[in-house]
DNA sequence: ATAGACATTGTAAGCGCTTCCATTTATGAT
DNA sequence: ATCATAAATGGAAGCGCTTACAATGTCTAT
């Protein structure tokens, strides 16, 4: 089954029912419509593969992300692929597994698949994989690109303002000790979170603690022990924000295990507001970093390029939110 | 870049670099070296659209599934990936959305890219839609599907083995009164729960009070409105299991809220183990449903039967296993 | 030295589309 | 009626591979 026995059935050429197919103008309703009568009755789906191959386009874009398990990234991948089909583009996902080798693999599936642009959602990319990026004129979109590069379209995240949006909503509850759990201080989105953190108790006349300002991992267990490590402390602090919410909920296992109660002893802030979130218990306050808005800022920036072959790209900043939950509440009577 | 311009470099035919290429051993180890480095000074990837196209082969396997932000699923697409992954193949996933609309446009997708077998791990499919496969003789693989057919691989769950560990483990730890919260009827999979609860309860000479039997919906909502009408009783089951973890999730914020503690004042299961399960506070006692284990049968099953050209489909059974967190307890004393 | 068998390599015809260019047909101005 | 112009359609080359088949080279047995 193919575009010549369409083309036989509807008495035209080969060139008019591929006319017809992409929406061409050039073609009369009437023969569209016999011809459209032709594949419907031989049930004829056009092959992406030659398509592809014939035309120099693929309307491929690629995805690439770290994990499709880790939380954060499902809703990032949906979200991309909706703004996708609107604009009649399909989407290669690949996932790096945290693993710089693996990031190889997924370069070159995408550059075998020809794909008009790729996303990059995972911080870790060898400068000489994006070469093969710009050697091709393929567009690439980064998420928190800490070194931009001409041609290259950039997503960052105004990661200061969510943290001052967390420290003032604490401060609002009267909380003057607060604490942080930072992330992986190998990734630039956790530098940033933190000293944001730092700079907001500043900015607030807040007395900065450096022993309240404690190490994670971006994961449960990283939260966990953090929150432990921050309750020995006699006088610890009445509100803890977290690099990310899977800290977070790490760290309110730990206040759980000790007896003591959220929000009532202690206030908890996350951070990404992953869908978890909403049904920790209690539910988790968090600084909402929208994943649908990062999508479409990413896949409008490629496909744009693409289409224009501009040859430099687009920034964005992006304004995370605060989410307020169950898990931020006054400062307990008596602590300081 | 293409292939012709490594064989002018390696001085070869392009048939050669084909057949390096594909592993080929009618090439010597030589001429296979001196082609490998062509291909890496020329920074050379294989266009896969033309390698499909001349081959006949895609080595492409879809996935069709709802919806990625359905805690279900990431798992499963993960390990599907990665057993593809193993064999060398490449994975196209599509959601429907829950839409049966939507499914249509899944099926023309996998269509026009020549995949060599689809997994549909989501119900609703139309029978038309089934014989655009057949006829085409792409493999299929279906989770659950409630009326096999021949040439088609089914992936069972025995649900009646894991509901029966759930009671099982409920009764030994002295329940006697046992609620169980469905999901919709609509679903084959959830019918088949309601039924294995309803078994079970007779099997171990319990009786069966219908009113402890409650209507879900699969969601954290559903959940949460079945439970709060289960506590309206004033001698409601000491013990509830929910039909999927959602439900579950759903229903201990209904607990919480009467100021019920969880397993002291009420014992909770779950059925799936979704990542979220292990975080709930407390942590969820369920059933799992191991999605590699889904992943893995599905896709050896349409590889098998697209490599050896078989007509008839595998069928396997798959055991879920009683996960046991904190959410279950000793029935609390002087409860009946 | 020579024929036959076998291993390696090359030639070229597809695979199923798209699209440039040529051709045909319709339209309107003169 | 006639010719220039525009619109619709067709012919065919080409996209970058794979692979059947042909050609070449090597080696052994005679």
């Amino acid at each position: 089954m193919n575009i010549k026995e369409v083309a036989r059935l509807a008495k035209v050429s080969t060139a008019t029912v591929s006319r017809t197919i992409n929406g061409s103008d050039k073609v009369t309703p009437e023969t569209a419509e016999r011809v459209r009568k032709a594949i419907e009755t031989l049930k004829f789906y056009p092959n992406t593969n030659a398509r592809a191959l014939g035309s120099g386009r693929s309307s491929l874009y690629g995805l690439i992300i770290s994990d499709i398990t880790n939380p954060f990234f499902p809703e990032l991948v949906k979200s991309f692929e909706d703004i996708a089909v609107q604009y009649g583009q399909e989407v290669l996902i690949a996932n790096t597994n945290y693993d710089p080798h693996r990031m190889e693999v997924c370069v070159s599936r995408m550059l075998q698949r020809k794909v008009d642009g790729v996303a990059i959602m995972t911080s870790e990319i060898a400068e000489h994989l994006i070469d093969e990026f710009n050697s091709r004129k393929i567009p690439l979109a980064f998420l928190d690109n800490a070194t931009p590069q001409k041609g290259i379209s950039n997503i960052l995240v105004d990661y200061a303002a969510g943290i001052d949006a967390a420290v003032d909503h604490l401060i609002s509850l009267g909380h003057k000790t607060i604490g942080f759990i930072a992330g992986p201080m190998s990734l630039a989105s956790a530098r940033i979170r933190k000293r944001a953190f730092i700079n907001a108790l500043k900015r607030n006349n807040l007395k900065l603690d450096l022993q309240f300002v404690e190490q994670g991992n971006h994961r449960t267990d990283g939260g966990h022990e953090a929150m432990s490590r921050l309750l020995d402390h006699k006088a610890h602090p009445t509100a803890v924000i977290a690099s990310n919410d899977m800290t977070a909920i790490g760290a309110m296992g730990a206040v759980f295990e000790r007896g003591l109660h959220i929000p009532q002893d202690i206030s908890i802030v996350g951070f990404d507001d992953i869908e978890l979130s909403a049904f920790t218990q209690p539910a988790l306050t968090t600084v909402r970093l929208s994943r649908q808005e990062i999508a479409k800022l990413a896949f409008r920036a490629l496909y744009n390029t693409y289409q224009t072959g501009a040859t430099k790209g687009a920034e964005y900043t992006i304004q995370p939110t605060l989410v307020i939950r169950k898990s931020t509440g006054p400062k307990p009577a008596g602590k300081h």
